[in-house]
DNA sequence: TTAAGAATGGAAATCATTATCAATAAGAGG
DNA sequence: CCTCTTATTGATAATGATTTCCATTCTTAA
């Protein structure tokens, strides 16, 4: 039950202000459940859950805060490909900051990995500096993501 | 212009007829028009260039017949983010197989590329090798994007 | 040549996301 | 606490890519 303290501001609120947004109800409830979700949420299924708590907010105020959100580059977007953009908190107590995905493409299941990157880091520096001089193409960022079989679906497989 | 031509039947007509479909002429702009684009064309570009030859040719068929190859494994079916699926081809004779993508973020130039380097061929196994390890995740396939300025956006850089 | 049913295309339907716009409420200043 | 400016909101309509329908046409095995 995302209450509204006003009280207590949370560690988003001056990072908002600074843009220039105003602290709302709805955007307290948005930020409150993705930060209480460790899934890849989609608009629709962010709206279910604020509507148990705040049956008066819009699902054009998801839209138009999750954009805001994502421009601010305090959630991420995804499109995993099931026609509906995903989000995940990108920063805070539960942010998981940049990471690649493993998708399992028997379950649809999608695992979040960042644990590792260090070692991967490496080679992704080096690699963006070869593309840099093959191509002259100058990285800042870059998406990876993994296809295959998660633990339990590998199981099933010997049905 | 693709002349309906029934006697030398293309590299892709056993593979077709193997999986059971029927040769048209629809298709065969279609698989037409993608050997001779080196861009990532959306169903609707497919479908003003095909209508260019064959005005009688529906966009309907177009999304069914991209479906078909893409299934099939002929053509890869890619989204870029800008609200619509992108084509090309996969195999054939300038069918690009497995490769990575370069990502302007200004101009939208999407760049191919297959030349991996060690680097990037070592990151790969590493990681799947690794992800197989700690999370019994086993890959069969990847994505892998760079996001950043292409070589012509980066001299305007210099306003 | 012919018949079975695969393929087609135009129109209507879906469905996620946006655009509109009048009503509402955050919050700076008093 | 009160006021005023204007950012924010939500209902509804609009968009736009992709699908679904279905009667008609065309491919192809026999
Ligand atoms: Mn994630
Ligand atoms: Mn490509
Ligand atoms: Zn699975
Ligand atoms: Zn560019």
């Amino acid at each position: 039950m995302p209450i509204r303290n006003g009280l207590r501001p949370m560690w988003w609120h001056g990072r908002f202000r600074g843009c220039g947004y105003r602290i709302t109800a709805p955007r307290e409830a948005i930020l409150d459940v993705l930060s209480k979700s460790d899934k890849h949420l989609s608009a629709e299924e962010i709206y279910i859950k604020v509507h148990t708590y705040y049956p008066a907010v819009g699902l054009t105020t998801i839209y138009r805060t999750l954009d805001i959100l994502s421009n601010m580059g305090l959630i991420f977007k995804f499109d995993f490909g099931d026609s509906r953009a995903r989000y995940e908190l990108s920063e805070g107590p539960k942010g998981k900051k940049h990471h690649h995905h493993l998708i399992c493409t028997n379950c649809n299941r999608i695992i979040d990995y960042a644990d590792f990157i260090d070692e991967e880091i490496k080679l992704l520096e080096q690699t963006e500096k070869e593309l840099l001089k093959r191509y002259n193409f100058k990285s800042t960022n870059h998406l990876i993501r993994f296809y295959g079989l998660c633990e339990k679906c590998q199981k099933n497989e010997l049905n």
